[in-house]
DNA sequence: CCAGACGTTGTT
DNA sequence: GTCTGG
DNA sequence: CCAGACGTTGTT
DNA sequence: GTCTGG
């Protein structure tokens, strides 16, 4: 009865938005702060297959103490250590919005002023934990942060718009320029509470606004 | 050939 | 481990 | 990113 | 102050 069918570069996108939405929606249990170390939902396409896995934040290289849970966008391709991960090992991050930290450690919330979930540019490879077992990590590819992020942050997550993803995923694809180019996004912030800060604490609560709030951002103590 | 890099952030 | 620079 | 540790010995 | 763990 069915005999043959078509998929076509442009259905094959749409079926890229698809598979986002079901992470976003199905997969992606809900998470309020995603923290280094912790496992965390990645899209990548392997073997031609886009797929989701659960994989470490944090790249860890012999040669590295630290877990590296960002990178610089602009310089990673001409790392050695990291160009291989740019060319055959690129990702997407789902997320709906991303904290910074204050000089004064108040805790920051970011959402598109859409409130529309995103996805950040990632790479991944597989590292050693202490078992020489390998086991996948991603790290975070960062730029010069979006107007409304730099009053907090000078850097932010690079996003990936709906357009490029495919191209981001496709490992036979090889100039990301456009793919990294500022997407123009709005961005809101507002303060939250310190709950957020300890990287256990988990539900809806990371989300609150301190409860006794910040006087100098709220401007309350102004004419006193 | 060997040596040295290979991360990011914010703070002083 | 791997790449770049000297 | 923040929180929390930051120690040694010998014994079970 | 600095390092490790999440």
């Amino acid at each position: 009865m069915c005999g043959r069918y078509s998929l076509t570069k442009k259905e094959m996108r749409l079926a890229l938005q698809e598979v986002a939405e079901m992470i976003l929606t199905l997969l992606t249990f809900e998470r309020y702060n995603i923290a280094p170390t912790q496992l965390a939902p990645v899209i990548l396409q392997e073997s031609g297959n886009i797929s989701v896995r659960q994989m470490r934040w944090g790249l860890q290289p012999s040669w590295s103490k630290a877990p590296l849970i960002n990178l610089q966008s602009e310089t990673v391709a001409d790392k050695p250590a990291f160009k291989e991960s740019v060319r055959q090992r690129r990702c997407l991050i789902p997320a709906d919005g991303f904290y910074e930290w204050t000089s004064g450690r108040q805790a920051m919330r970011f959402v598109r002023e859409d409130r529309a979930p995103f996805c950040l540019a990632g790479i991944w490879e597989n590292s050693l934990d202490y078992n020489g077992r390998a086991v996948p990590c991603y790290t975070i590819l960062t730029t010069a942060a979006a107007p409304a992020v730099a009053r907090v942050h000078k850097r932010m997550p690079v996003l990936v718009q709906e357009k490029y993803m495919e191209q981001w995923l496709n490992p036979a694809a090889e100039n990301f320029d456009e793919a990294w180019r500022d997407p123009f996004v709005e961005w809101e912030a507002y303060a939250v509470g310190d709950f957020v800060n300890k990287t256990g604490n988990e539900g809806p609560e990371c989300l609150e606004p301190p409860r006794q709030p910040d006087m100098f951002l709220t401007g309350a103590m102004a004419g006193r």
